[in-house]
DNA sequence: TAATTACATTGATATATTTCATGTAAACAT
DNA sequence: ATGTTTACATGAAATATATCAATGTAATTA
């Protein structure tokens, strides 16, 4: 009983992410026939049907989820084998599965793009996969082995995974053109405006609050760009890194509501397993991060 | 790059296990030429040799060594994948590796030979690999997954092992017919007569360091029947599980020599890895480890 | 009702793997 | 030395496996 035989789980997976048979044929390259086969060898082998399929739409079965899942991550355990074997000739090789958070390539001291410079200046057979998630998908990601290395603010500390400080971000109070606040006296700026304003956050900061009575957020946003967007429309305050809102503030589309108690600040580390065989690849990135520090 | 393609790494395994090609014959029930060409691919896909061969002997290179403890590890990985997944079918089946250590059969309470009754009383396709080996090593084997249950009696506990007390064994001191003590009044055994006569330990015991005098034993061993073996022959003193002792009391080629001071407690648990998807024929078995309790 | 879509099936073809027979080189016996 | 044995390598033929192209089928859609 092999399931990782012939590929079998390669086209499985693909076709769940592809949606069907047809679909699926130009990711691997090969006939819709032999992709039929292949799911039906596979079923075969299992005893069980993985997923309905036909002119009436595909959809997984509910065994066909649970073995898709436990298809990807044995997938991505052997292609780290793989990539460990190989790496013994002495090249590095294999898929390198980095996750950041969004919006820092503007933060000064993100040691990503120079890494990637001395990285990729060697030669070597990586695949890059650059994942861009929250702290929290990125810390499940390291864990279950879905990434290798995370750069991110992590705030609560993970005992399986190793951290090391690289660089931190500044965030303020910001406010739109179109918002009452906009032209206000700076003496007027407060934490006070919290309670009499809508404010914006990103899901996993809520940095905002800080005392006791820190009002629910009007809006939830998972990405910088959304917050933004929401600052801009005049209608929300919002909490931004100030690389980043600088741009709307040099054109007068956003103001920095100025105040001590409404600065925050995030330190920003690399994470990545403890206690496994690293493989080379991820050593030399990690290497290659820290570089410029 | 695919090393899982056609039993490349079983191929490998086997030759590693067996010593050679030729006997590898018998054990993967392919021609000795068909282990050739498996050879040959892998390390075609490597880029390196993984062993030295021929009249000369067999050897695995450097990297060779390190390649087959990575391949075990992934064909555990794998098995126990396909077994995940062929669960879901209802049967339970793949592999179940069991731990034990040695002389426990005769333990009272033990619940391995009923729970093997119960089991396999129902139709299953599990295929047993029972192992004896030091608590240490069961404890090892747990974790890296090259064992899903193992019942020892564990002294430190791990944090990603889970714990359930089964029994528990007592220890007395024991000593040959042909032992100086065999003969001696009741009243001359003390503790100190570890300080006038050698004594024999298992490696992973020590538990007769009981008072800061504690002598170095003379004799270290890693299973009962050699320690039965140095007692039997009258020149060391030893620790005994009674159950295991009370055959040679009852034929008289050994006393119990019996003081408070000179008696230990070992716990039995079975232990398996917390956190982690158990499979169906893991949980099953420690079911029905616990059916008699 | 015909056309379309999505997959299944089939037989031919291509590819991969194994075996059988044989070759080679090192160790061993004589 | 010489021949023999052992352990593996190699090549051609045989076998097994996978893929493709073509076609069939069933559920939608026009």
């Amino acid at each position: 009983m092999k399931l990782l035989r012939n590929n079998l789980l390669e086209a499985f997976c693909a076709v769940v992410e592809c949606g069907g048979f047809s679909e699926a044929q130009f990711r691997l390259g090969i006939s819709q026939s032999a992709i039929s086969c292949r799911i039906r060898d596979l079923e075969l082998a299992l005893g069980y049907r993985v997923c309905e399929r036909g002119r009436s739409g595909f959809q997984l079965t509910e065994r066909g989820k649970i073995a898709y899942e436990k298809a990807c991550e044995i997938i991505r355990l052997v292609e780290d084998f793989d990539a460990e074997l190989l790496e013994l000739r002495g090249t590095i090789t294999g898929q390198l599965r980095i996750g950041i958070v969004d919006t820092v390539i503007s933060l000064p001291g993100f040691p990503l793009v120079p890494a990637l410079q001395r990285f990729f200046s060697k030669e070597n057979d990586v695949n890059l996969e650059l994942v861009v998630a929250s702290p929290n998908d990125l810390k499940e990601g390291l864990i279950t082995g879905s990434l290798h290395i995370a750069i991110a603010p992590f705030k609560r500390k993970r005992d399986e995974l190793e951290y090391i400080k690289v660089c931190s971000e500044n965030h303020y109070m910001y406010c739109g053109k179109a918002h009452e606040l906009f032209a206000c006296d700076t003496d007027e700026i407060s934490p006070d405006i919290l309670n009499n304003h809508a404010v914006c956050q990103r899901s996993y900061d809520m940095i905002v609050a800080r005392d006791a009575k820190a009002p629910e957020p009007k809006a939830i946003v998972t990405n910088m760009e959304a917050a933004a967007a929401l600052i801009l429309s005049g209608k929300f305050l919002g909490v931004l890194p100030d690389h980043y809102a600088t741009q709307w503030v040099k054109t007068g589309e956003m103001r920095l509501l100025e105040h001590p108690d409404l600065t925050w600040t995030s330190e920003f580390y690399i994470a990545s397993r403890k206690s496994q065989a690293h493989r080379q690849a991820v050593e030399w990135f990690i290497k290659a991060l820290l570089h410029g520090l």
